[in-house]
DNA sequence: CATGAAATCAGTAATGATTCCTATTTTGAA
DNA sequence: TTCAAAATAGGAATCATTACTGATTTCATG
């Protein structure tokens, strides 16, 4: 149950942290084995997991099937391009005020939401 | 290319039309077996991915990495429990205006957002 | 009504992301 | 140094979904 250290976490850690685009599992091993080219896809998916569930990464679920990761877990939104598929931070205020408007009539418990915008990007624009 | 009737179709279009809840594939296979026995899970998948792409009925993606079909096409939220992982209908006025908020200071074209808020729901909040 | 091309189907195989399994290796407290 | 717990590599298994194929259904047209 304790914590033990791993150089293959650290890796996929220190990796994470140098990236801003939230890369898959798949993006993270294919780049992580540069540097330790014994590493398991398992054992990628298995830290990813581990890492997001102690809440130094974040799990990013944008409804292409395919689980991103960002390994900055400060409050921010995200927007997904439609036509490369890329994910990108969106430097926005807080809507926050939304869970109060949803919380207004329900009777449920309502701990958060999940957000992300969607459209076309900068450079697909630019590049059709 | 053009779309001819299909009684499977059909079949699948009303009985989602009879359901709150945002059934699975799965669920929808399940029911729709007991008027037409026959119908296979792919014909489920084809038409529900058909109906929503004609935008006669809405694909759900809340994150339990399973596709959630809605026949309620107009501007509404909704709730994924976490505990029994129900999702339904927030009754709530609308939040577009975050739309303007993300456009702010954005390069890209923000055309639409997903939302959906989590939590307990009423019926697991009593019983735990 | 008869016909035939296009659409749809049932059944099943294939895919792709992710998780599980197991024998082996690594970690770190005693 | 020791050794139980944690982690790993590699591969098999899972699960939602899609693709394939030969048979069936739909429906505009004669």
């Amino acid at each position: 149950m304790a914590l033990k250290y791993s150089r293959q976490r650290q890796i996929i850690s220190d990796f994470l942290m140098t990236r801003k685009d939230h890369p898959t599992a798949e993006v993270v091993y294919k780049n992580v084995r540069q540097e330790y080219p014994n590493i398991s896809l398992g054992t990628v998916y298995r830290n990813l997991t581990l890492l997001a569930d102690m809440g130094e990464i974040q799990r990013l679920r944008v409804g292409d099937g395919i689980d991103h990761f960002d390994a900055d877990t400060s409050e921010h939104y995200h927007f997904v391009c439609s036509k490369c598929g890329g994910v990108t931070d969106l430097k926005m205020e807080s809507i926050e005020e939304i869970l109060e408007t949803a919380r207004r009539d329900f009777a449920g418990e309502i701990q958060g939401h999940v957000t992300y915008f969607y459209g076309i990007c900068d450079h697909c624009k630019m590049n059709p």
